[in-house]
Parts: C-alpha cells; sequence; structure tokens
RNA sequence: GCUCCUGUAGCUCAGCCUGGAUAGAGCACUAGCCUUCUAAGCUAGGGGUCGCAGGUUCAAAUCCUGUCGGGAGCGCCA
C-alpha cells in the first residue's frame, strides 16, 4: 500500500521514488490517515511555504485517485492519505493466512557461535542472556530460509576449571559445582601459593598430562551435560561442541608461525609473545595496543587458540558466500577488536558480532548491582525457571484450566530477556519478573489462548463467504500491525537484534486484545470476516513468538 | 587518565540508525467493566524541563560538541 502512495507522489512531482519512500510516514492518529507525506521538501523547489505546496500537490492528484486511495486531505504540511480499507484488509488477510507468513528462501549459509559459557557451573540468569539471544538470531535466519550451523565453544582450558579440579571429588554432581567454584575461588584469591597450584595444573593440562587431562575432560563433561540439559528446558540447542583443548599444541604453534610472518609479532621484556597493534585504532583505546599470545614458558594464551578456532569457522563458509556470526557480551568488545584485528593482519575478515549487556541484580532498595559468581551473587537461571513455573501452576490452579507451567515459565523468562534492546543492560527484580500481567511472555500467550478459544467455539458453515465489511477503529489497528510483519522480521535480521520482534509481538497481542474487548466474533453479523482476522493473527503471533522461542497453548 | 555502551513518567522500557504533526507502552496509583468468544483482559484518569549546557536546522528525544551520573573494558584470565 506503501508502494501506491509513493507510484503516486512521484508521478505528481519531480522527486524519485526512492526519495519518496523514505519521506512517507505513518501519522500520529488514525484519524489523520493512513499514510502521509510531509511537504516541507517541495517547499524549496516550488519557493512557496509547505502548507502551500501540500495544497498544490493535493489538487494536483486529487483530480484522479487511483481505487487503493480513497480519500486524501491537507492538515498543514502533511498531506493525508486514506487508504482504502476492505482492499487493504483483502490483500494483508490473504498473507497472513499462510503458514509461513513473514518467511523467505534466502539460503545463505551461516555459522553462528553462541552461548560459550565457562563450563564451571550452572548458568546465571545474565549469562542466560547470550543463549537466548542466539538462539533468537537462529531462529530468525532460519525463517529467513537461510542453513544455519549452531556452535557452542567449549572453554575447557582455563584457570577456573583448573580450580575446580582441585576441589574436584569423585561423585560430584553438576550441582555441587558452583558452591565448590565459590569455596575455592576464595581460598586461592587469599593464597598466592594455592594459586600457583592451580597453575601448574593448568599446565599440566597443556601439557596433555594423561591424569590431568582425564581429570579435566570428567568434570568438563559433567559440566557441558548439565548445561545442556538446561538449555534443552528452554528448547535451545546446538549442533557442534567445539572444544577449545583441541586448539592446544601443534595447532596454534603453526598459527603462530604464521602470524610471526606478517612481522608484527615481537618477544617483549619478560619473553611474552606479543602481536603488536599500534597501526590499529586501538592505538587510542587500549594503554598499550598490544595482543598477548603467548606466556613467557612459550604456551599459547586463549587468544591465540580463539584465532585458530574463528579461521576454522571462517575457511568453513569460504567460498559459498555464507556469514559468521558470534554473540559476545559487552565485556568482550575490546578483546573482540583485537581478534578481528589480529585476522585482518592474516589477511581474513572477522566474523560479524552481537554484543549484549549484563543483566544487573536490583536490591531492595531499588539499587543495580551486577551479579558475579565468585562472590556467589547471582539469580541462577535454574531457580529462575524453578520459581516462575511455581507462579504459573498457581495462576493456572486460579482459573481451573489446561495449561503448562513450563511453557509460561519458558515465555517469561525468554521475553524478559528479549524485550530490551541488545546494548542496554536488564535491571532483573523478582517482583517484575514474577508478574504476568501486561507486558510479559505470559501476556502474549495469552491472547494467542483466547483466539484459539474461538476458533474452537465457531462452527464452519458449508460454503460461507464472507465479505468484508466496513471496518471498526480496532479491526483496521490489527490489520495494519499484522500487515507489517514481514517487515519487522526483516528489521530485526538486519540489525540482529530480536527485541524488534519481541516489541512488535506486544504491539500485536494489545491491538487483538482491544479488538476482542471490542468486537464480538461469534454470532455477529461480520463473524465470517472476523474469524479470518482471528485466524490470521493467530498465525502471526505463533510465527512472531516462534522467532523469539515462546510456544504457544491454546488453552491456559 | 583513555575507549565503548547507556541516561525518556515513581519503577521497567519503546521511539534515536533514516530529524517533522499533541513524546508512547507496561507496572504501581485512582475510578469503572465478567448471566457475550478465558478479567493473565479491557476502558478512563493523574503523572514528562526526553540527565544538563551549547550548536546545526524552517523543525531536535532523534544529528554534532561539551559536561555530569550508571554499566563495560584498557599486557602473560577466559
Amino acid at each position: 500500500m506503501r508502494d501506491v502512495v509513493s507510484d503516486l507522489i512521484s508521478k505528481n512531482t519531480k522527486l524519485r521514488k526512492e526519495e519518496i519512500e523514505k519521506l512517507i510516514e505513518i501519522p500520529p492518529g488514525q484519524e489523520m490517515g493512513d499514510y502521509a507525506f510531509p511537504c516541507f521538501i517541495l517547499a524549496k523547489t516550488l519557493r512557496k511555504n509547505p502548507i502551500e505546496a501540500s495544497l498544490k500537490l493535493s489538487r494536483k492528484i486529487g483530480k484522479k485517485l487511483p481505487k487503493e486511495i480513497q480519500k486524501i486531505e491537507n492538515k498543514g504540511p502533511y498531506l493525508n492519505f486514506f487508504v482504502d480499507r476492505k482492499i487493504l484488509a483483502k490483500k494483508a488477510l490473504a498473507k497472513a493466512l499462510s503458514e509461513n507468513y513473514g518467511s523467505e528462501k534466502n539460503g545463505e549459509k551461516i555459522i553462528i557461535e553462541h552461548t560459550s559459557v565457562n563450563p564451571n557451573a550452572s548458568p546465571h540468569v545474565g549469562r542466560s542472556r547470550n543463549s537466548i539471544i542466539g538462539d533468537s538470531i537462529v531462529r530468525i535466519l532460519k525463517f529467513l530460509g537461510n542453513k544455519v550451523e549452531i556452535h557452542y565453544y567449549v572453554n575447557d582450558v582455563s584457570k577456573q576449571i583448573a580450580m575446580l579440579a582441585l576441589v574436584y571429588k569423585k561423585g560430584d554432581k553438576f550441582q555441587d559445582m558452583l558452591g565448590n567454584y565459590i569455596k575455592i575461588s576464595k581460598k586461592v584469591s587469599e593464597n598466592p601459593d594455592l594459586e600457583k597450584e592451580v597453575f601448574d595444573l593448568l599446565e599440566k593440562f597443556e601439557s596433555k598430562d594423561k591424569k590431568t587431562v582425564s581429570l579435566f575432560k570428567e568434570i568438563v563433561g559433567i559440566c557441558v551435560d548439565g548445561q545442556k540439559k538446561i538449555f534443552e528446558k528452554f528448547g535451545i540447542k546446538f549442533d557442534y561442541f567445539d572444544y577449545e583443548s583441541e586448539y592446544v599444541g601443534k595447532y596454534s604453534e603453526d598459527l603462530l608461525k604464521k602470524i610471526e610472518a606478517t612481522g608484527k609479532l615481537f618477544k617483549d621484556d619478560e619473553g611474552r609473545m606479543v602481536l603488536d597493534l599500534s597501526h590499529t585504532k586501538l592505538m587510542r583505546k587500549m594503554k598499550s595496543p598490544v595482543f598477548v599470545l603467548a606466556r613467557s614458558n612459550g604456551t599459547g594464551l586463549y587468544g591465540l587458540r580463539d584465532i585458530a578456532y574463528t579461521i576454522e569457522k571462517l575457511n568453513k563458509i569460504k567460498g559459498n558466500k555464507g556469514r559468521n556470526i558470534i554473540v559476545l557480551g559487552e565485556d568482550q568488545k575490546l578483546y573482540f577488536e583485537q581478534i578481528a584485528e589480529s585476522l585482518k593482519l592474516l589477511g581474513y575478515s572477522s566474523p560479524e558480532v552481537v554484543h549484549y549487556s549484563f543483566v544487573l541484580l536490583q536490591d531492595s532498595s531499588g539499587k543495580a548491582k551486577k551479579m558475579s559468581t565468585r562472590r556467589g551473587e547471582l539469580v541462577l537461571l535454574e531457580d529462575f525457571y524453578d520459581e516462575t513455573i511455581k507462579r504459573a501452576s498457581l495462576e493456572i490452579k486460579k482459573r481451573k484450566t489446561k495449561g503448562y507451567p513450563e511453557k509460561i515459565a519458558v515465555g517469561a523468562i525468554k521475553y524478559a530477556m528479549l524485550r530490551n534492546d541488545n546494548d542496554k543492560n536488564i535491571i532483573f527484580s523478582w517482583e517484575h519478573s514474577l508478574n504476568f500481567e501486561g507486558d510479559s511472555g505470559p501476556y502474549l500467550q495469552y491472547s494467542y489462548a483466547r483466539a484459539s478459544s474461538i476458533l474452537k467455539k465457531f462452527k464452519a458453515k458449508k460454503n460461507a463467504k464472507y465479505e468484508i465489511p466496513e471496518l471498526n477503529e480496532s479491526e483496521t489497528k490489527l490489520i495494519k500491525i499484522i500487515s507489517s510483519f514481514p517487515e519487522v522480521v526483516k528489521k530485526s535480521s538486519l540489525n540482529l537484534n530480536p527485541s524488534v520482534i519481541a516489541n512488535y509481538s506486544f504491539q500485536l497481542a494489545q491491538a487483538f486484545n482491544e479488538f476482542y474487548h471490542s468486537s464480538q466474533v461469534l454470532g455477529s453479523e461480520e463473524e465470517q470476516f472476523r474469524i479470518k482476522l482471528v485466524e490470521a493473527f493467530r498465525n502471526t503471533l505463533k510465527n512472531s513468538l516462534f522467532l523469539l522461542g515462546i510456544e504457544v497453548m491454546d488453552e491456559m
């Protein structure tokens, strides 16, 4: 419909269609029409004030309106267009009733790495933001027809695992890891000798001491399995688990030689292998613009292995025009730039990166603080999940319906993690998170259930045809929002930002609830049409929630 | 000290990329609506110097500069 308007204007002015497309806006209120064209730009060329320019344009256009445009109206410097609502509704419904509404067939190969939490404990809510955002991006990209491969990079070569290894006892379970970790962290921070022991153990692992390797593997195995189970509850899956330890030794030593060939690698005063990045923009972002790749004893560091790993991922899509995406916390911004510049030196392009900010805990006084695994000041994803299930079960019991508390809990949590823009901190409070009213996951699922309930009670008549009636305000609003779904999906994929879809879903559900309240469906004169509208809504919301990883149910 | 992100109603957030018409939601608060499709809902109301100060522009929450508050980071952690 926007197309019709821009076409019309371009025929009657000297402006190019693409130019007009950008200028067209949606008026603040429905009574002002469906599209508006601000005439300030015409004022200049016509040498008239914008109000006169608008009048002149409207006289010219008004002579012959296409059938899609019902009327036009001047309002100050704006020219407002009222589209024919029946044509609008017909077009929108036809599209929105198809099952894969909003999807495309792009066929690009995309590798995405997300989650990659330290395998030392159960993930906390802050880190889960990585997985939830990552999973949603996967869904969006797949929905647009791309071939997506999901990777989890397991950081099994770390001080954290070495610390766990010091206190690990046979038979320890995943649930024990966090407690162990907090205990040993405290001890290590107070005792330098113990810290040395930790590093010695890590070195043994890196030099592939058999006993140490099997001990590390055992611990990491328990942790990865435990994490996998939790993510499964959230419907988050991975295609590959890539272990950092695979890149220890020869693999990274070879890489180091290649990096040396760039002439930017040097040994510093203390014997470390350091990459000089003073020629890059990191010059002004770091105290000393270098990237330390190996310790003075010659063993490689995390960054080196990460470069090796990233190159491997990049090679997988080489030649077939693929994309490489990685989801990282905001604490990794500078680090990632170091990786990117290193790759550039080696002649590689760097992956696209999605950064997200941390989840802060709000205490009873209203102040927000960051979570800390080491200090044990955190909310575990598992605990959050359990509490939310309790709350959902209570609600279901109250209204004696059939609902799925697990689905509601996952919906509530995912929505809470996705509704904010990626680079904004999320302020977590139990009170707000357990409130299922208004702007929340359960509200969205509830709207879906309401729609389902209508469709279930509807008895289809044979050969029933529907005419599109005069639309009331809530119907018009709902149809407009439904019809903008494909644009919203595209926008969120372009920015790799699921919050766009989260916000859209809420607007969509809200428009439906307004419609639900104002317009009786069953038994009304417009029953046939309204049923189609409800179907179109339900289908659109289902697709939109699917992209967020939120499941729907017919009853709750 | 330097770099990045962020500041919009009491609280939690949209809008900023791509400048335009009275700055939108939710929670909380007040008053209504269940013998019509699920009240996890809807309607109405109060509540805003869009952190602050400059600048650009016919027009700034939106762009630029500065400044203050919050978050993240800046050499053998991952």
